[in-house]
DNA sequence: TTTATTGTTGCAACATTGTTGCATTTATGT
DNA sequence: ACATAAATGCAACAATGTTGCAACAATAAA
């Protein structure tokens, strides 16, 4: 399915920085910090792309993977998982070259704290992905 | 021990806004955000308060919480683990009072991902926290 | 294809947090 | 009490978040 439909499956307009934004976010299991995003879409206001990114989110389409040191990663959904807004994977950030991927995860990772109920969990692991082992 | 012994044992100068950033980070187990810290010093100047929290931290004498919505969680270290910077816990946040805490994980948390190395994990868990259950 | 309308964009403006340099003040050892 | 290195406060600027509003464009209907 091409990005257009995606969007509009989404229930919003097909627009030139939407497509951009998809395309920018590649193939889907990296997410990108927001410097990159603004750099890469430059041609636009950042107003727009602050709120499109929002509305991205709020349809589905992408999410916040991380923040780090005051920045937001992004990453599209569909690349992680098939429905929206449930995110089974965790989120890596290499120490070496920065690179943040959206992984899954082969087991289940099951837990219980005492007294509270929880209802999602976000999980961030660093280390040295693949490219940057020796 | 007290504050100021604490302060001290790290290698900083005992001052009153690294007694009134203790203190204001209370028991130990819960995270306060910068806005809140930023509100409760409000004697002392911006820039002071963002450099002796980089400080704190750098001493091993609080720790970035996690970071959402832009904003910054800070907890103490001493309530959370034995020693600076190995935290053994996981974050938790409850959606309907918004306290963050530190917790205790009983069991370890156990899982790999195929071709990278993870030095360290980070886990916020979402949820509602004891009081705040009907 | 033209029109209507509703969503979207760009601009201006302001708030918050992060960050650095520098002069002044303060904590601490001697 | 004094010297000195550390810590503070102030000014200034960058980046991101956020809102209002007028202009514009994507879509559906005529």
């Amino acid at each position: 399915m091409d990005a257009a439909t995606t969007i509009k499956n989404h229930d919003l307009r097909v627009t030139k920085i939407r497509l951009a934004i998809l395309e920018a976010l590649g193939d889907g299991h990296q997410a990108k910090p927001y410097s990159e995003l603004q750099a890469a879409l430059g041609e636009f206001d950042r107003t727009t792309l602050y709120r499109t990114l929002l509305a991205l989110i709020d349809k589905g389409l992408i999410h916040k993977a991380l923040e780090e040191n005051g920045e937001s990663y992004y990453a599209l959904c569909g690349g992680c998982t098939t429905h929206a807004h449930t995110h089974d994977h965790i989120h890596f950030k290499c120490n070496d070259c920065g690179t943040v991927e959206c992984l899954h995860l082969s087991n289940e990772i099951g837990f219980s704290l005492p007294d509270v109920a929880i209802d999602s969990l976000e999980i961030t692991a660093k280390g040295t992905c693949q490219n940057c082992q020796a």
